[in-house]
DNA sequence: GATAAATAGTTGTATAATACAATAACATAG
DNA sequence: CTATGTTATTGTATTATACAACTATTTATC
């Protein structure tokens, strides 16, 4: 039985990401994408942060985030703040162009969600919510 | 309360993509990769079937299939029989070789979630399961 | 304080998974 | 039998990632 569901998971979770990934590179529904939504939700959230952090925080490459960042100032949807102690670092800071995108994007992709999760009773929709940021955590930390 | 749910849903869904796309760029566990699993999954679990079909099921175009099933054509893990009634097609079906490394695969996937659920209570990996399968079906019928 | 080592960030290059467009070979409908 | 549709392949582009080489700067060591 636990087996069998481990097997579940490990391929609703495959199924997921290729469907996931199917999806993105098909339509542009925004100016953003997972990518440039996430960098804007973390400094959004959490605050100006330079790209080290954000980079340990997302468990990516440094130059990958250094790409997305240069992306999201290009748009003009961060700006660079120089760390007043390190001539090396600076701090992203979002704009407000860069919040109501952020802002328009979610909305989007709430939409999106509710509409898929319609027929959901408001206890499936909460576990999943829940198990979903529980499987994040343990993955995170590996 | 929904509506916080389902931003929470949203939020953690675009974490779990970035973190996977990560790990699978990241690490070669094995000689397959997520997508070549899956094909072979098909092909074991649903028999043999062609490009078409397989690109219809798995909501992908027939190109993407097209040059997956060319490589695991390479690797000696499927062959394709020609369609007796059809001269432009043909059925891909799996080896043994495939059927070994879909098990090893599969294996070495299901012992990796079981240590991160490790400390997941019974209950929450059925319905963690559960509700994974049933987003993906929401989720594929669109 | 001078030099060596570490750190923040950028840029070049590579890979993987996808899509779309053009094409070839064949099948079917009129 | 010709026009149209279908299966599959191949060329090209895009996106998100990593790793490696590099620059500029900071910190540690002697």
């Amino acid at each position: 039985m636990d087996e069998y569901m481990l097997e579940t998971i490990e391929l609703e979770l495959a199924i997921l990401i290729r469907r996931t990934t199917s999806i993105t590179s098909n339509k542009k529904i925004s100016k953003l994408d997972r990518s440039a939504y996430l960098l804007l939700h973390q400094l959004s959230a959490n605050g100006s942060a330079g790209i080290k952090v954000l980079s340990d925080e997302f468990r990516l490459d440094i130059s990958t985030v250094s790409r997305q960042a240069a992306a999201l100032e290009q748009k003009g949807y961060v700006y660079r703040i120089p760390d007043p102690l390190d001539g090396r670092a600076y701090s992203l800071q979002i704009t407000d162009l860069g919040t109501k995108e952020l802002i328009e994007y979610k909305q989007a992709r709430i939409k999106r969600i509710t509409e898929l999760l319609k027929d959901w009773s408001e206890e499936e929709k909460d576990s999943f919510g829940k198990l979903l940021k529980k499987f994040n955590q343990s993955f995170i930390d590996r």
